[in-house]
RNA sequence: GGAGAGGUAGCGAAGUGGCUAAACGCGGUGGACUGUAAAUCCACUCUCUACGAGUUCGAUGGUUCGAAUCCGUCCCUCUCCA
């Protein structure tokens, strides 16, 4: 297997770990945070950025590459890594997401699913097949199976008919990279709210050989509770001996829990978007840093924070580049909030192997001003 | 001095008799954002004792059931010519 997973320790506690994932780019230490970098591009971001923050593994997209500037095209530059100038692990996803959130522009049918093209408006088609050759183009260190992000309300029936639609494409996601010994795939779960749909996905799952498997389709609208619920009953259905990655979630809240639950790998726009929108998380909880409040507050965004933002500028010069349209508020917001996510995760690391993951959890929450009911950044 | 254009909410700018407390943009103030159609989106932004009320469209006096919109007078700004 081109995906190695290394159990270090096992927590008292509860079901978290620390453990070793070996990609072909690397390895690196989870649980972990892995910054989005959709279009090759861990926006506003350069390798050195990311070097110094502690990213050990980042995401690229299928759906977003294949469109512009074209999977072959990045074949020919020599693959994703040395056409974005990463030299460590990359995750890709499958365009999967897409079927979620560009719902209004797709129509899923058993083969693939038909795209219109958001921004042209072309007709495109994407296939369990095609969503493997693409990243095999790209190149990824660990590739996505071609799945249905479904949406959050949904009813049973839809959901069990696209949870075996998915298990239908997860199976030719594999035939289509039977030959392939340099790239690693993952599952991906599915089933919504569903515990009996969920398990039934992860067991079925499971009798594949992938190289690490992933829960999708949460952090769609849902409460917090399913999402914690849904880790608890398809956690134990998973082996041991490979990674667990739980797809799109990246608020600090729900890190921990999942953390807490089992989970090794985690992903999410979340800092990066909020963070060119103006926002910070922060260990004292989220700051709008264009806030009024902030105009003359001479401090710097987290006082215990490390990162290139926090160690050389204050929470007015921030407040000031986004009131003045300064693009290098986007970049500083970005550095810091994808350190806080990686720090965050470290943290949970240490704490696992201290046997004190709990009281760690107990506390970002407590200091974040976070509460199991409220939001969760 | 002559000819012309114009003065609308913090700014710019629509509106030229009732559907106008007054479009829209900017600015301002809050908020949202979770496998990125996102440097995006949403709300509020005359005043108040605020699901109602009160004052507005340079000033003032008229016409009218009713005026930012029509008429008189005054003040101010800009352009061109002397």
């Amino acid at each position: 297997m081109v995906i190695k997973y290394q159990l270090k320790k096992q927590s008292e506690e509860c079901q978290a770990r620390v453990g070793i994932v070996t990609t072909p780019h690397g390895s690196f230490e989870t649980p972990v945070f892995m910054a989005v970098g959709t279009q090759g591009t861990v926006k506003t971001l350069v390798k050195e950025d990311l070097h110094e923050i502690g990213s050990q593994i980042i995401l690229g997209n299928t759906y977003h590459l294949w469109n512009q500037p074209g999977h072959k095209t990045v074949e020919k530059a020599g693959g994703l890594h040395k056409f974005m100038n990463w030299d460590r692990s990359i995750l890709t996803d499958s365009g999967g997401f897409q079927v979620f959130s560009l719902a209004k522009l797709r129509d899923i049918h058993e083969e693939g699913v038909y795209f219109k093209h958001h921004k042209n408006g072309a007709k495109l088609f994407l296939s369990p097949e095609i969503a493997i050759e693409i990243q095999r183009s790209l190149g990824s260190d660990i590739m996505m199976c071609f799945d249905e992000c479904p949406p959050y309300p949904c009813s049973y029936e839809y959901m069990k008919n696209s949870v075996d639609r998915t298990l239908r494409w997860a199976n030719r996601c594999l035939d289509a990279n039977k030959d392939n010994n340099s790239q690693g795939l993952f599952g991906i779960i599915q089933g919504g709210e569903y515990d009996e749909l969920r398990v039934y996905c992860a067991e079925e799952l499971v009798k594949m050989p992938f190289d690490g498997y992933s829960i999708g389709g949460t952090s769609v609208g849902e409460p917090k509770e399913i999402q914690n619920k849904v880790l608890d009953c398809v956690v134990p259905v998973l082996p041991h001996d490979k990674p667990r990655y739980l797809m799109g979630v990246g608020s600090p809240g729900a890190i921990l829990d999942a953390i807490e639950r089992g989970i090794d790998m985690f992903d999410c726009v979340l800092p990066t978007r909020i963070a060119r929108h103006g926002t910070a998380m922060t260990t004292n909880g989220r700051v709008i840093i264009k806030n009024k409040e902030f105009a003359e507050d001479f401090t710097p965004l987290d006082n215990k924070c490390d990162c290139y933002c926090c160690k050389n500028y204050t929470r007015a010069y921030l407040r000031h580049l986004f009131k003045a349209n300064e693009l290098l508020g986007h970049r500083l917001l970005s550095i810091h909030n994808i350190q806080f996510l990686v720090k965050l995760t470290e943290g949970a690391r240490e704490a696992i192997k201290n046997n004190c993951f709990l009281e760690y959890k107990r506390k970002v929450y407590s200091d974040y001003g976070l509460n199991d009911n409220g939001k969760d950044f």
